[in-house]
RNA sequence: GGCCCAGUGGCUCAGUUGGUUAGAGCGCCGCCCUGUCACGGCGGAAGUCGAGAGUUCGAGUCUCUUCUGGGUCGCCA
């Protein structure tokens, strides 16, 4: 029954067809949309990635043969049809690009026809995301995912754009690499010819981009699909995309100014949105002490302060206790939130024991200046005016307090106060709050490896007011790091990089390597580094991210083509999946699963 | 690995304190229809209520186990 499509070409795509073509002949192809067959009068709504146009078919036009055809046609067949195009005798439909004209058939082919979908193609589907990956390639045939990734390949294009001209060269990295165990969990690709070898797919292009700059391509970047073997979550996929990039002869300066011209280059091409340049820089411990985040969400206020100094002699013993243990308490104000029910209020500090909280703190402010709270009768008057006081508190809002080590603290509220937002509905998709997070530390204490870890990676360069404390309080040491955060989205991140031997092996000595081990993984950057190595500085964004923000996306799936679900297969494909005997034999394995 | 949410015709959902033959809208199939665009009219088909076990005279509904998907904590240098 599928016909050829010999003979024909197509002229335009759907809405590529306007007024301009009124009385012209063209050729267009696409999918059955939806049909309305009035007996005889049958209307088509043909779709392509361009949008809809309407097809009316009548005997007169296309004869007895064609109109019978015609009426056969049923969603989701593709067809070719040759017609003229005219103004609709109809009423006009404002909602359709091209709702003024329609085209008059008179050939019609099917191409192929199809089995009814097992779900509507339509915009804003409701269809269980299961079934939406399981039939992908039907999924990706809606609007809204053929925007997306439009868009996507738009940005994609400007990104090449604005960094070639800003004499950056594109240049790939291999993706069979070394393995190196810090860090995320590798993907591993057995050798076949190096039996009980492996290579690692990357988790990033790092070492590869820094090796470029000893190299002298002093600006580099790379559209990059990297590889995680971490479990999954709205914006995280095993494998993902980075806009990555490194450049000589910078300090952190330069490596933020051309980034945030590029941001505004691609919200102000593509958005319409103007970035008002240059975009806010706030140091980490900033970003911590005001909004318990180092990817703060700017869309709204509701800042944590600190009323350590305010409780230290009070009677409550869970502040006490946790100011004893060299911890602090903070609290934030939920502005207008005094009158929430006591159920809201146990499920915030259900919420907050999610985060490692023993517990929360609350006290309401009631319209009449009293107060409501749950610690109340262990403090005088006069403490309670003070927190009060020290929170902004007026009457009818509600101010939670959590009291523990910083970092349970800091969780504990920043978490809660952006699900306040979101409950509050102060979170605007349209709204876009760039913040460049600075003076990372350098260190981080891993409490199972009773051991300092890098935060970024051990290639980062310390700042050099700190360099005195590297022995003497590693903790407090700064890095050259910095993180593009757009509303509470870490967007991406880099550093200076260290590039004096001296300062190197210090690292790897600080994080518990071996001069052995150190050789071993990244012999080949130190030896690099051994022939004349520049300054240099990078920064990656998460590609996917960055579009599921542009687009106003729940999640990175609805971004990518062929997404994962959460336990890293593929619904569509059923990857992964086992292999054959033979093909473990030739790469010298032996599965070991079911024992497990 | 932990916690939370969801699973009922193809799709989206309703289904009362456990009680007759499990409903609706859309879609699908057939017939009719010349200006529809959420076309309309008439008729029809379509369900192991995710799976298994249990409690009960009786389970979509209660209990346990399990599967699938989602969110999140851990994890993600």
């Amino acid at each position: 029954m599928a016909e050829a499509m010999k003979g024909l070409k197509r002229t335009h795509r759907c809405t590529e067809v306007s007024k301009a073509n009124c009385g012209a002949s063209v050729t267009v192809m696409g999918w059955v949309q939806k049909r309305r067959n009035l007996g005889s009068l049958i209307f088509v709504d043909l779709r392509d990635r361009s949008g809809l146009l309407q097809i009316i078919f009548d005997e007169k036009d296309i004869g007895a043969e064609g109109f019978a055809k015609a009426g056969t046609l049923r969603s989701e067949y593709v067809i070719a049809v040759v017609g003229r195009v005219e103004l609709r005798e109809g009423a006009v439909n404002e909602n359709l690009e091209t709702g003024e004209i329609e085209v008059r058939a008179t050939q019609l082919r099917i191409l192929s026809e199809a089995e009814t979908p097992p779900f509507p193609i339509e915009e804003n589907s409701q269809t269980k995301e299961e079934l939406r990956l399981k039939y992908r390639f039907l999924d990706l045939r809606r609007p809204d995912l053929q925007r997306n990734l439009m868009l996507r390949s738009r940005v994609a294009a400007e990104v090449r754009n604005f960094l070639t001209k800003d004499g950056f060269l594109e240049i790939e990295t291999p993706v069979l690499i070394k393995s190196t165990p810090e860090g995320a969990r590798d993907y591993l690709v057995p050798s076949r010819v190096h039996p009980g070898h492996f290579y690692a797919l990357p988790q990033s292009p790092q070492l590869f981009k820094q090796l470029l700059m000893c190299s002298g391509y002093d600006r580099y970047f790379q559209i990059a699909k990297c590889f995680r073997d971490e479990d999954l979550r709205a914006d995280r996929q095993p494998e993902f995309t980075q806009i990555d990039m490194e450049l000589s002869f910078v300090d952190v300066d330069d490596v933020i100014d051309v980034n945030e011209r590029l941001l505004a280059h691609l919200f102000g091409k593509i958005l319409g949105v103007e970035v008002p340049l240059p975009i806010p820089r706030m140091t980490w411990q900033e970003a911590m002490n005001r909004f318990g985040s180092d990817k703060p969400d700017l869309r709204f206020g509701m800042e944590l302060h600190d009323v350590s100094q305010l409780v230290r002699d009070c009677g409550f013993g869970v502040f006490t206790n946790a100011l004893a243990a060299g911890g602090s308490v903070r609290g934030i104000n939920a502005k207008g939130q005094g009158g929430m029910p006591r159920k809201k209020i146990d499920a915030l500090v259900e919420f907050a024991k999610g985060y490692g909280a023993k517990g929360l703190a609350y006290l309401a402010v009631n319209a009449d200046g009293s107060y409501k709270s749950s610690f109340a009768k262990f403090m005088t008057g006069a403490e309670l005016d003070a927190l009060v006081q020290a929170l902004d508190g007026e009457p009818g809002d509600l101010l939670l307090f959590a009291a523990d080590k910083n970092k349970v603290v800091w969780d504990v509220l920043g978490a809660l106060r952006v699900e306040l937002a979101k409950n509050l509905g102060l979170l605007k998709k349209d709204d876009f709050r760039f913040l460049w997070v600075t003076e990372f530390p350098l260190l981080e204490w891993d409490e199972e490896e009773q051991r300092y870890v890098a935060m970024h990676h051990p290639f980062t360069m310390l700042m050099e007011e700190d360099f005195d404390k590297l022995d003497s309080d590693p903790g407090a040491v700064r890095a050259k790091a910095y993180d593009i955060v757009l509303n509470g989205t870490e967007l991406g991140g880099g550093s200076v990089r260290i590039f004096q031997s001296d300062i190197q092996s210090k690292m790897f000595d600080m994080l518990g390597f071996t001069k052995e081990q150190a050789q071993e993984q990244f012999g080949f950057l130190l030896n690099a580094f051994k022939y004349g190595v520049p300054p240099h500085a990078g920064l990656a964004f998460g590609f996917d991210r960055l579009i599921m923000l542009m687009t106003g996306s729940e999640s990175i799936r609805e971004v990518i083509a062929f997404p994962k679900v959460k336990d890293a297969s593929d619904l569509m494909t059923e990857a992964p999946g086992p292999v054959d005997e033979k093909q473990l034999r030739e790469l010298a394995l032996k599965c070991t699963a079911e024992e497990q």
